[in-house]
Formats: C-alpha cells, sequence, structure tokens
DNA sequence: CCTTGTTGCGCAATCGATGGTGCTTAGGCT
DNA sequence: AGCCTAAGCACCATCGATTGCGCAACAAGG
C-alpha cells in the first residue's frame, strides 16, 4: 500500500493484460454484450473475476464518448430550499439512480438565463435527457435540447413541446379555497370582501389556474370575487410581504382569510405578520398552496395543499421508460388538501437513520 | 430549419473545414490554448466568429477522456428538504458554476451505503474533486477517492483524510444554552431539572461537540448537567418525537427547556406538541441547532442557530481555489444565534423574481 | 547566398470503450 | 479426406478534443 495513491484508472485493456485475452472481449464481458459476441461462459467469468479483484470501474467519459448516450439524466429546477422542490429532488435522484443513470440536478432561481446556460452545459455533458422542472420558458428549452436530439419532459410547469406532468392545480385551489369558506362560514366570519389571494407570477400556468380555481370557489359559495384582492406579485418572499402591507395599508383592515400561492410567499406572509400583527396568525384562515412541516403549527387556521410528488415522479419515469414516441401530452396529477385537524393524513417522511 | 432535428453536435473539425484550416489549430483557439501554440491573431478571430455561427459547444466527454480532468465538481449531502442542506447546494452549485465547473450534488440519505456507492458512480465520470457534506463516513471515502487521485474536501462533518470546514458547534450549542438559561432565568423558570436536548447521533462530531457545549452550559451557569435528559436518538423527525413522548410518559411533566439538535428533530417534538400538548408550544422555551423560517413563528420562545452557509462554502472555495498540497486541517465557522425577537438579523433570502 | 531563428500551423498519436468485420479452430457431414 | 458451419475471439476504426513534434516560410544576421 503505497502512501501516494495509484493515481490510476484501471482499463479494459488492464484486464485484458492479465486475463490473457482482447480489451473487445473484456469489453463485451464487463457491459454485458459477451451473448451476442459468443464468448464462452469461461472466459466471462474469469474476466470478471479480474474485473472485481483489480476493482475495475468503466470510463463513462470514453463510453459516452463512442456509445453516444451518456447515461446522465439532468433536471432543473427553481430551488432547493422547499419542501415541494426538495422532495422532487430527493425522489428524482432515487429513481434515476435505481436505472443506473447519473441524476445531474441543477437549481436556476426561475432565472430564465441561468435555465437556458445550465441546460447547455448540461448538453456539452451530453445529458441523455433534461427534466425541467418549474421552468420559465420550457418550450425554449425543448427547442435547444431538440437541436441536439435530446428529449425532454416539464414536471410542475407545462409546455407544448415534450410531455408535462403536473398538478391538477385548478382542483386543488378550488378544494382549498372552498375548504377556507367553509371554516369561515362556521366560525361566522364575514369573508366575501376580506379573501386574499397572494403570490405567484400571474404569467405562468399554474398561477392562473390557481386563481380560476379561487374564483370558481368564490363565485360558486355565492359571492364576487374581487379583483383587487388578487395580488400575484411574483412568489418572492418580499413581494408577498410587501404586498400584504401595501393591501392592509391601504385598506385599513385584516384579511380573514388568505390565499397563499406557494409555501415561499407564505413565508413572507408570516413574517410580516409576526412581526407586527402576531395576534393576526391565530384569527386569520390560511390557506396554502403547497405545504410544509413547520407552516402548519404556526397559525391557528392552515388548510394545506399537498402536491403528490410520489404519483408525480412515478407518472414521469413511466414516460422516461417507455418507447421514444412521446407526444406532448398534460398529464395532471390530484394534489391532497390537508387541514390542520387532519395533518395526519400527511404522508410520514422517509425514515432517517 | 428542417422538423427533425439535426441530431448533430457541432465539433471541432466542423469548423475546421469551413475555416479551412486544421482541427488541431481549431482546438486550440477555442480552448484558449492558441497563445502558446502561436496561432495568429488574425485566424483565432475567424475561427472564434465561425463557431459562434455555427454554435459550437465543446463536447466535454471528448475533452475529459482526453485531458484526464472532466471540470465536474460532486457534492454528496444528506438531504435537501432542509434549510440549511438547501442553501448549501444551491450556493454551491452557483459557486462551482461561476469557476466553469459543473456542480453534481446528489444527497445520500446518511446512508453509508448510498454514499459509498454515489461516490464511485462519481468518480465513473471522473469528477475532478467531491465534497462531502455531513457524511457518515468522510475518512473512508476519502480513501477510495484517494486511490484514483481524486481530492475530497469536507462540509458540516469532520475528517482527518481531507480538509474539513465545519460549524463551531461548540461555541453555537453553549451560547445557545445559555441563550435559554438566560430567558428561563428572567422569566422564573425553574429549569435545572427540565433542560432536555433532543436529536442528533451520539457517535457524530457535531452531535457531541454540541453536548459538550450543552454541558458547560449548564454547569457554569451552576447546575448540573443531567445525564437522562440528554437523548441522542438520531435525527429523524419520528425519533425525536419518540424520545420525546417516552421522557414526558416516565417523568409525568413537561420540559422547561429544550435545545434541539437540528429542525428535523425540531419538527418531530413541534409534531408531537401539536398533537397532544398545543399549550406547550407557547410556553416551552425551545433553542433549535438550525434554522428555519416558520419555526420562528410557531413557538413563543424559540432561539435559533444559523449555520453561517455563505461563509462555510466561501471558506471551502478558497481551498479549492488554492494550490493542492491542502493539509487536513479543521477549519471553524462561527455560526449565529438568533432569537425570535431579534429575528430581523436574519440574512434576507436570495431575492427571486 | 547561406545559416540561424522565429512565426504559424498541420500531423498524428492518444485517452478508454464499443462494435463491425474477419480470422482461426473444432466438429459434423458426406 | 474434403467441405461447411458455427463457435470463440482478436483486430482495428471510431467517437471529439488535446498536445508533442515537426515542417514550411520568412526575416535577420553574417
Amino acid at each position: 500500500m503505497p502512501t501516494t495513491a495509484s493515481k490510476k484508472q484501471i482499463t479494459i485493456y488492464d484486464i485484458a493484460d492479465r486475463a490473457g485475452t482482447s480489451a473487445s472481449t473484456v469489453g463485451a464481458v464487463l457491459n454485458g454484450s459477451w451473448r451476442n459476441r459468443r464468448i464462452s461462459e469461461k472466459r466471462a467469468e474469469t474476466i470478471r473475476q479480474i474485473a472485481e479483484e483489480m476493482g475495475y470501474a468503466p470510463n463513462m467519459q470514453a463510453r459516452a464518448l463512442r456509445s453516444v448516450r451518456s447515461r446522465m439524466i439532468g433536471m432543473i429546477l427553481p430551488m432547493y430550499e422547499n419542501r415541494y422542490f426538495g422532495a422532487i429532488a430527493e425522489r428524482f435522484e432515487m429513481e434515476a439512480r435505481a436505472r443506473g443513470l447519473l441524476p445531474m440536478t441543477s437549481c436556476t432561481r426561475r432565472e430564465p438565463d441561468l435555465e437556458l446556460a445550465t441546460v447547455r452545459q448540461m448538453l456539452s455533458y451530453n445529458v441523455d435527457r433534461i427534466v425541467c422542472t418549474g421552468a420559465t420558458d420550457p418550450d425554449g428549452i425543448a427547442r435547444i435540447c431538440d437541436a441536439q436530439g435530446v428529449p425532454t419532459i416539464n414536471l410542475d410547469l407545462p409546455g407544448t413541446a415534450a410531455p408535462s406532468i403536473i398538478s391538477d392545480n385548478y382542483t386543488g385551489a378550488y378544494k382549498l379555497t372552498a375548504a377556507l369558506i367553509d371554516r369561515a362560514n362556521a366560525v361566522g366570519s364575514n369573508w366575501q370582501n376580506d379573501f386574499l389571494f397572494v403570490g405567484g407570477r400571474p404569467t405562468d400556468h399554474n398561477t392562473s389556474e390557481r386563481i380560476r380555481g379561487f374564483r370558481e370557489a368564490i363565485t360558486d359559495a355565492g359571492a364576487l370575487p374581487t379583483e383587487e384582492n388578487i395580488m400575484a406579485c411574483g412568489y418572492a418572499a418580499a413581494k408577498s410581504k410587501a404586498a400584504l402591507s401595501a393591501k392592509v395599508e391601504s385598506t385599513g383592515r385584516m384579511p380573514t382569510a388568505m390565499f397563499v400561492n406557494s409555501t415561499v410567499s407564505l413565508e413572507g406572509v408570516f413574517d410580516w405578520l409576526g412581526q407586527h400583527h402576531r395576534k393576526a396568525l391565530d384569527t386569520i384562515l390560511f390557506g396554502s398552496f403547497d405545504w410544509d412541516p413547520f407552516a402548519q403549527y404556526t397559525a391557528q387556521n392552515l388548510f394545506s395543499v399537498r402536491q403528490d410528488v410520489p404519483s408525480m415522479l412515478d407518472a414521469m419515469f413511466r414516460i422516461i421508460d417507455s418507447e421514444p414516441p412521446h407526444e406532448a401530452e398534460v398529464i395532471q396529477v390530484e394534489p391532497i388538501v390537508i387541514s390542520y385537524r387532519t395533518r395526519e393524513h400527511a404522508p410520514a417522511r422517509a425514515t432517517e437513520r
């Protein structure tokens, strides 16, 4: 055992030398194509043993260079610091690894330029496929990937140039809003003019669908949605904080209920209330599109929509595993509405030692 | 514009053809080594222009195969779904990209086997370096990386075979404990026998250092640390939940103060209290080693230690950027103690559109 | 005019794995 | 014995970028 490491990877040539055979035979044995090459079982066994002894690991660069497929799969996503996207990244990696693929996740902060740059970088490494999660311009990304023959697939936000797996945002928002209204009615509070929608980008599909669900639930409850109460001010915590602050300032009163479009935005809302109106945390009815374990205990009345990440990723990998001609359909997965009182419905966290 | 994509990457040979020159000249121009190869400025400019026009992007597989360095940098970490590790992953990616490196993060759930398998997979792709964040066996990983000449660096949990950047866990824990004691004294509560330490693995460096800080702060406050109150039961939420439940069951009373060793564990604590003793959320003094924005508002009295991720990663990249002979020193970065009342000290979140 | 030096660039080997092609040898059949 | 088939492998080109080496052209100096 030398103190200076061997520095050298073992190659099929090294194994061929030791086995007294040729590199192509070794290669065939080690990559599984040996049956079609009529290599004898005995020789194959010898080679496998030597490879094991020498600690052989294939050089994926060389393999990818030659065979074009790299066995890498990329994913871009807006951020990690959020339970929804964090869970997506974790599960994506597990599933990819289970298929012998090297997962490459990268967070691009909802910045279109960074998304494109990252995708280009991944293409340079010849990834076999790219998953665009919550991308601002999925079709633009699909175009440049297509030019290199790399398929894409959209998650969370849909595109028209590749298959998309998204939550059923309309239904989730409708149910969430309806649940808030039910509770408001139950406690006899007057919500009709003081029901806010906060956060998200009016231009993105998810937000517009959620607004639609929000509006219809209100209409179906016999009220009129108030347009000034719909504040799709962006996702950032600072923006929802500012929007809520301005709203309360201008109307001079607290909202009765709030539909908050993401936990990031909820963070801003709680931050402002926590600083200036802590009591309101116990009186306002909150609905959060996305779930966070701690948010559950912060407000007295919080309903959450938890997007069904496992089902979404299962649907996605079902497409990935199937044969190539994939049409650009949009698959909607229904999310789960959780109220604080029924939080026992929340799926258990993966166990950890 | 053909409907069927070109499927073909542009290579230096394509550019050489168009420029009427050789591939080696093109290669040299495009990778920056052209000055030493005495290529004329004029020709270089022509080549750069053609490359631009044709949308050339180097094939990193080929480059890596030839030059051994892949310009990829790997990182393993326990999980994404946690603000601390999420922030680490995000910042790691930004910094890596800023250096022209392809970041490859992968979460390994604190499972030693998965850690090793992932590292081996990364080595197959010839990553230039591996960052081991919160690894259960950093030295084991360092050993197999060393055998391939790939340097490692440890983050969050230290090792002895590579440089390590960790929080000053002792000081953070001491200060957190002291702050809790101060508050307890201020409100006149009797904490001496009901101060719990919950979560973490007794075997890991961080936990043992935090326990040391916890003990010493209690001793310095004139009390005797109670060994049965130190429950390093693992990080998982379910485990801290069970431990707290059992403790309350056996003693028949609620703790006065709790030092919770990670937000994951805090989740279990809040979950149990939220379900069975919601009032206690407002009376118990909580100290959390790690910060979460929502946790801030959940309990009336919560002090958090926020580990200084930016400084830690700066320190790490300072090592990465410097010349190779790196000794296996341990760099400690002091974390920040935040109380609910002073949460304005919390660094603002990165802005997002 | 010849030598020496410098500038500018092309040739070809190389990295490791893959896969098409083709060469031996053994065995079966007539 | 002669012919044919199939089994079992080895040879070699190839993927795209990098790099040591060397050659041509031209300038400068003697």
